[in-house]
DNA sequence: TGCAAATAATGAACAACGTTCAGTATCTTT
DNA sequence: AAAGATACTGAACGTTGTTCATTATTTGCA
């Protein structure tokens, strides 16, 4: 039992040391150079190991986007405390855009590329950014109830922010 | 003189040639089974070929953004006798979200798919999007100077429009 | 028309990629 | 300490984009 749990541990933390080293490496150098060999070379272990512990390079790809979602929820954390939900809207909005400008390559990574990992379009890619979502949910809900913004439900208005955002940033990333 | 022309069109034939050999392919089987040896395949020449009359996949696929946008343009020109402004906005919004949704393949290539085009982001490969965005540039200004919309400038509302109309799409595109 | 010179097309070869798997090293259990 | 289980290795495979010596074709001139 208790080695069980080492193991399971072990096992966390060696995602961790490769999804580690892949951000850093898509964020010093690309996407480009990011391949499975150059990550092998740099956590000193060979290519194979990597697969031990990822199907294959996009599930690799999708535990980055899940830690960038990560990281994107933890500026959010804060934000819970204001009580206007207006305020709150608005704050959200700065940390979002704020985020995107910080890190824009990060941004790419999560928002934008595509390859090879949602190439085939996968509900469950998008759990991993719920959690930030359903923030953003509550609070367009929130400011519908007390009419402080007008509009139809809360789906459909936070989906309009996230697209008009997204939109803009997407834009902007790519200097269009 | 005379033969030379005719070995310029002859170039521009087979050019044409390769990227509507690409593009059909693209359609129909997708990105991941794009590639050049299937071209030639399908074109019945050999790969090297394809180099004769492309730098290299980069300018290929740029090719084809450029036949994207072509299209698109061909869309908006009947529009261009709607004599008000508004109207004509809205109608240019109507044929832009029934172009994505009526080729979301290639809305994805023009406008999301960045790889390995967009990666190195490139003023110029925006210049074949740029008669379209004129378009819609233009119909902004005049509907600001009738004030039919409210707004700072010309630049920026087309910016927003376009941007909340890419958002939107992109998301529905993938499912999100 | 016939024949060099220029041009177009070929496809084997290369490096790099993701991926696999038989073999080796390491750790666990008895 | 031995045997069995587990972790790791890295050569090898199939594909990819790209190159280039070689071959086929076309052109311009005698």
């Amino acid at each position: 039992m208790v080695i069980l749990k080492r193991r399971e541990r072990e096992i966390v933390e060696m995602r961790q040391l490769i999804v580690d080293a892949a951000i850093k490496m898509y964020l010093e150098e690309g996407y480009e150079k990011l391949t499975l060999r150059s990550i092998a070379t740099r956590i000193e272990y060979s290519v194979g190991t990597i697969y031990l512990y990822f199907k294959d390079k996009d599930e690799l790809f999708h535990a980055m986007h899940e830690w960038g979602f990560e990281k994107l929820f933890q500026e959010f954390e804060p934000l819970r405390h204001v009580e206007n939900p207006w305020e709150r809207m608005k704050a959200l909005s700065r940390v979002f855009i704020n985020f995107a400008f910080k890190n824009p390559e990060l941004y790419d990574l999560m928002f934008i590329l595509n390859e090879p990992m949602c190439a085939n379009a996968n509900f469950d890619d998008w759990a991993c950014g719920k959690r930030a979502f359903n923030f953003l949910h509550q609070t367009v809900s929130e400011c519908l109830e007390k009419d402080l913004i007008i509009g139809e439900n809360a789906d459909i208005m936070s989906f309009l922010f996230m697209s008009s955002a997204h939109g803009m940033l997407a834009m902007h990333l790519r200097n269009r």
